[in-house]
DNA sequence: ATGACCTGTTTAACAGGA
């Protein structure tokens, strides 16, 4: 089973580029982030047409997460809990049914938080300690979990093109690195890092400053395994080629395979 | 050269991204 996760920079504006990549990935789940519409706007018919299930949580302008299947979509859960008054589109979650039976996935979006310090700063740590909260919850269920998608957080010094350069960033603070490995040290498994052996290994690369050209990357896009579903974990992979496509995104795919 | 982008919306500059 194929699971990727892909930041898209408004589904409108790449909804050619996802549906190039379902075809040729061949992907049995997709998450996306940023999808920057409603969701009477999201292409789902496009998808469908394909053979993909579609739930979407959508939010005009901002934020906008969601999950494409070729197994049927259960138990859909909208927004992150833990704060009925957050009105962002960051989080779906949905329960997937295969012949080898479930795996739970969420779509993530977690917030950028600069400038720091400020409001958006402390935005982002509140939520990321709600999705610890939740991840918690759902680690507790014993079952096959992936909780992937765009984190903002670059893990550690081999994740960045130059440390140096994003020492004040909110994506590579201390207190953010923190934040992402307490909800590491939860019991999950990164699936790049347990399969993959050579650092600077990047998801992401700036429209600015000719960085993609450069190789001035940085990883923040993550796929996080609960035991049940690393005891599957077979490899990874980062596609770096949709980079190089016209108009592209600025985050590539990235994607794990679990065994039956 | 301490420069250089992209998207959606309010359609001309903004906000927000990372």
């Amino acid at each position: 089973m194929k699971i990727a996760t892909w930041n898209v920079n408004s589904v409108k504006a790449r909804a050619d580029h996802v549906e190039r990549y379902l075809s040729e990935a061949k992907p049995d789940v997709l998450c996306l982030q940023e999808l920057k519409c409603v969701d009477e706007n999201f292409p789902a018919e496009r998808y469908e047409a394909l053979g993909y299930n579609c739930a979407v949580h959508g939010q005009k302008t901002y934020n906008g997460v969601a999950i494409l299947s070729r197994f049927p979509l259960e138990d859909v859960t909208r927004g992150l809990p833990g704060d009925s008054k957050d009105e962002q589109a960051r989080y779906i979650e949905a329960v997937i049914s295969t012949d080898d039976g479930v795996v739970r996935v969420g779509s993530i979006y977690l917030p950028n938080g600069n400038p720091t310090p400020g409001e958006k700063y402390d935005y982002k740590l509140k939520w990321m300690a709600r999705l610890k909260a939740h991840a918690a919850k759902l680690l507790a269920l014993e079952e096959p979990l992936v909780l992937c998608g765009d984190y903002n957080v670059i893990p550690g010094p081999d994740d960045v093109w130059d440390a140096k350069a994003w020492a004040d960033d909110a994506l590579y603070l201390p207190e953010t690195r923190a934040a992402f490995r307490a909800i590491e040290y939860l019991g999950f498994t990164s699936a790049i890092e347990a399969t993959q052996s050579e650092p600077h290994l990047y998801t992401f690369w700036d429209y600015q400053r000719g960085a993609w050209q450069k190789d001035h990357g940085i990883r923040i896009d993550h796929l996080m395994l609960s035991p049940q579903a690393a005891d599957r974990l077979s490899q990874s992979g980062i596609d770096k080629a949709t980079r190089g496509w016209e108009r592209p995104s600025d985050h590539v795919p990235v994607w794990c395979e679990l065994s039956a």
